[in-house]
DNA sequence: GTCTATACCCTGATAGAC
DNA sequence: GTCTATCAGGGTATAGAC
């Protein structure tokens, strides 16, 4: 079971070099962000980001420790296992889209996870830790919590169930979806729900 | 319906400087990516590869419209239409795992295509115009034709079918699942199968 | 058309004043 | 701790010889 890093100690002139960082980073990427321009952005000079972060590769790290970490960590923590299904899937799928793929940093942040998932593999490490995980497991415990649901391979039912509200985010947000092949969430949550709730015969 | 653009004339050495910007271009990515290391990877000076492109954003766009065109451009096109859903979905899968995900260049595509779909937007449409129109309407095609498998939103269920392949691939490969969380393509696949070829009860 | 050489700017990182 | 000033190296793009 691995353990989330401890957060790192916060001083507010740490904290404004992230804020000044992180906007720089989330919308050039890693090599397309000069440590000129994060200093300008916090309105710190380079000196003053070089005395919190060793380089350029720490106060990257370092961010990316922060939004993947605080941002996500216990989205989908507390959730009502006695609900039937029907209310108890949707209402997953619902808080999938509210509060994770809403958040204005999702995008940018999932981006660059995987932009930069072969340079910084702890970081997509992370990052499967502690949001995958985490809505798997919740999934499957489920699951487990409800027999009559037939369930033969809980795991690869929430990557599916997980998969597709990932992939139709991704592709209707970032690849231009919405405007060259739009399908609503609702349209989406329907079809899962159909599939997954449907009484089987045997 | 949209035309996809006539590939550009083919000379020998214009070839030759792609072949070289790939190598870069998919491994670096483009901020990462030096015109002096394009010139070496291809064995050109850099002067030749500015007679033949405009720039380093002309030479990357070119480079992406090829191997997005010419590498899936026709995958999904010859399936029996006539087989029973059991098996036409099984290859469609099957299809798409050892025709795309198992290409070597379409990880990096991906990555690529994601990373800088807010840059250069016209390459993101492109992709999802090329790549994935092309197996939603596949399925959807058949759906149409097999209406004994009661499919209430034929699109929305193409999403939920390439949706998992393409974030199972992405989570596995790219994302470290194999190491953290590793699921079988056998599994996924089956699981699919179960939730799509279940019979309806009323 | 293709090469070598170079202009000019911006990069990450550091030295030293305060 | 934070700033200004600066370093050496590498960035894109171009000039001019052949």
């Amino acid at each position: 079971m691995p353990i989330p890093p401890v957060p790192d100690t916060v001083t507010p002139k740490r904290e404004q070099i992230l804020q000044g960082a992180m906007r720089v980073f989330l919308k050039a990427g890693y090599a397309g962000t000069s440590m000129d321009r994060v200093s300008a952005e916090a309105g710190v000079s380079k000196q003053t980001i070089y005395s919190h972060f060793q380089d350029k590769e720490g106060l990257f790290k370092a961010l990316m420790e922060k939004v993947t970490i605080a941002n996500f960590r216990g989205v989908f923590s507390t959730k009502e296992f006695q609900d039937e299904p029907a209310v108890f899937l949707r209402q997953l799928a619902e808080t999938f889209f509210t509060k994770v793929a809403d958040r204005p940093d999702y995008m940018p942040v999932l981006r660059l996870i995987v932009s930069e998932s072969e340079r910084f593999p702890e970081l997509a490490k992370l990052y499967t830790q502690t949001v995958i995980i985490q809505g798997r497991k919740l999934l499957v415990q489920y699951f487990a919590a409800h027999p009559e649901l037939v369930i033969a391979d809980p795991e690869a039912i929430a990557q599916i169930f997980f998969g597709s509200l990932v992939s139709h985010t991704i592709l209707q947000e970032m690849l231009y979806g919405k405007e060259l092949m739009p399908l609503s969430r609702d349209r989406l949550i329907d079809s899962l729900m159909n599939l997954l709730l449907v009484q089987k015969e045997d």
